[in-house]
DNA sequence: TTGTAGGCGTTATCAT
DNA sequence: ATGATAACGCCTACAA
């Protein structure tokens, strides 16, 4: 860095001299163009272009009463970092509110239980106008409080607790997982089974009942089909070496995540089996694994709900929209691992 | 969301009324509690609490002239995401950002070959006060531009064009290395070789020099024991599987990154061969895949990295350090991957 | 120790 | 079409 100098930034008031009119015209010229003579227009824009004077976020907030920023908390989980969806999702959130004019101010939560008394303290300095909520949970504290404090949000991820909050986006588990069934019985896939989380994230059930859902739909259902694993790695083989005794070689596996699915491509290869041409493999989040492995996986459209929420955030819940939040597919990335059934007769050559 | 509010939020002469002051010494009590009566003090502040009050950012970013937060480019780098590493980063210098009373301002560049417009606009509009660089390369504009503009700012990671320049802080990936290869040479490995990448890119060539250095002291240099590899899976299995056939069973690999490690990893267990009993594996990066494989890896140490960028932010670089920036040594994190030599007569038994 | 005055840069309102 | 005035909330300097 250098010394903080001390040139200072140019003002309207430098523009307005320079333009030989008054600031007001200035300030015209910027917020109601439509107002100022063309050719006062022209004279006073070049000279805002030559010196490259932008308005004073502090002056606008001040004079508007509105910060220009929505709220994000960082490690709301609990995890100490982003993970590989919040990590896109936060680069599209960045970029969708640039263009509608604001930003993202990021802060953490000294505890992330309890993260309320962060969310007030950006409130009451008026630094955010309003927050974008994720990794939503049942029982969060923070819907609720927002609301009675009227500070508008939107939520990456359902608002559990009440149905009658309708300003959340999330990304639709059970369709995308039901779009990966269909899509492996369409490879020739007939015995598909499903390797999830533990009961009782809300997440996960939701992924586990579009499996459930489309096994039933295409006469493929079979309970037994499946194994529970948490998001460790040894877990993870565990549960999947007892479902692929379970469904033999020809058989495909959907993975409600990424790493559910790397413990599942371990096994394969201690096995000798190859993803994709003796077991179909499709996961869930697009991540850094998926691609390195070249596994089939189910894609967030991240930019979508990052626009979604901004437009949340302008607008308020859509009052159309008075069943609930939105709900957005997942798009299928097709790769190796979930190639045509028929290909496991051909053996790999590598 | 909720219908925007028309309570307008307590200011500073809402706690003047309530306290029976004028709003100076409500500015007071906050700004320089020692010039005031400890009676009002504690008045005031009581009102204060009871109020909730802070003072507006915009209003005191007006006064003083000063937006009291840091630009952070996201995508600087161009991958559409932060990656592993400064994910957390980001993470460590919100918080980091938050003690010292400033906020983190992420922001994209439209063209990320071309950023400088970006910087420009949070600039004029003083949005920011400084920097923080992130994906510093050769040839890169921006340190320049601010330099040129009085623009404070610091890097993680170095700046390479300018030696003069001494804002930056950055992880030694040289000596992360050589404290690997020390490592397993105390594990009792003697064959010990390294999976890189591509020369040219100043990060990769840092790394490997660890490598070079650490051998060469401990007599076990051979610089045929090495490969290189893009960041891509397929292309790190090729570069393994060769770099395995010249190294043999009993030998260790360093590897430069973690995708790197996951293609070493790969090759091992198509091999039948187990990492820490049959071949020793280090990898850089402690992301989650080294944690899920339980690979031991360098774990850059980015609370530190972090609070040293705000330091040189806050007070300029330090001419203590004339010769440089600041290097950490990343923290080698042991985990099966590197056990003993000795274990890999004994055979695994799963 | 406390209070008063003025201004940071901008924009809305109201004149001209 | 353009300009003058006032006000957003706070803080620094100075006065009492």
């Amino acid at each position: 860095m250098t010394s903080s100098s001390s040139a200072r930034r140019t003002t309207i008031i430098d523009v307005a001299r320079a333009a030989s009119v008054s600031r007001q015209t200035v300030s015209n010229v910027i917020n109601s163009p439509e107002r100022v003579a063309p050719e006062t227009l022209a004279r006073v824009q070049a000279e805002i272009d030559r010196l490259g004077f932008r308005p004073s976020r502090a002056a606008q907030s001040l004079k508007q009463e509105r910060a220009g920023a929505w709220g994000l908390e960082l490690n709301s989980a609990g995890f100490g970092r982003l993970g590989a969806i919040l990590d896109i999702f936060l680069i599209e959130l960045t970029t969708g509110a640039a263009e509608r004019g604001s930003h993202v101010v990021p802060f953490t939560a000294a505890d992330s239980a309890a993260p309320l008394p962060a969310y007030e303290r950006l409130v009451a300095s008026r630094v955010a106008d309003g927050f974008v909520l994720t990794d939503t949970r049942r029982d969060d504290p923070r819907p609720a409080w927002l609301e009675a404090h009227h500070v508008p949000y939107a939520a990456f991820g359902r608002v559990w607790d009440d149905p009658g909050i309708t300003s959340w986006v999330d990304v639709d588990g059970a369709s995308g997982v039901e779009a990966a069934v269909h899509h492996l019985a369409g490879q020739g896939y007939e015995r598909i089974g499903y390797l999830g989380w533990p009961e009782g994230s809300p997440v996960g059930d939701d992924r586990r009942s579009g499996w459930v859902r489309a096994t039933t739909d295409l006469g493929l259902a079979n309970p037994e089909w499946q194994a529970r694993s948490t998001q460790s790695l040894p877990s993870a083989c565990r549960a999947a070496a007892g479902l692929l005794d379970l469904l033999g070689r020809g058989a495909a596996i959907v993975c409600a995540s990424d790493t559910l699915a790397l413990g599942a491509w371990r096994v394969l290869l201690e096995r000798g089996l190859e993803p994709g041409v003796d077991i179909g493999l499709v996961c869930f989040d697009d991540t850094d694994i998926a691609e390195a492995l070249d596994l089939s996986s189910l894609h967030q459209p991240l930019d979508r709900v990052a626009d979604r929420v901004l437009h949340l955030l302008a607008t308020g819940p859509d009052p159309r929209d008075p069943a609930g939040g939105l709900l957005l597919p997942p798009e299928l990335v097709v790769r190796s691992s979930s190639k045509p059934a028929g290909n496991r007769t051909t053996r790999k050559e590598k």
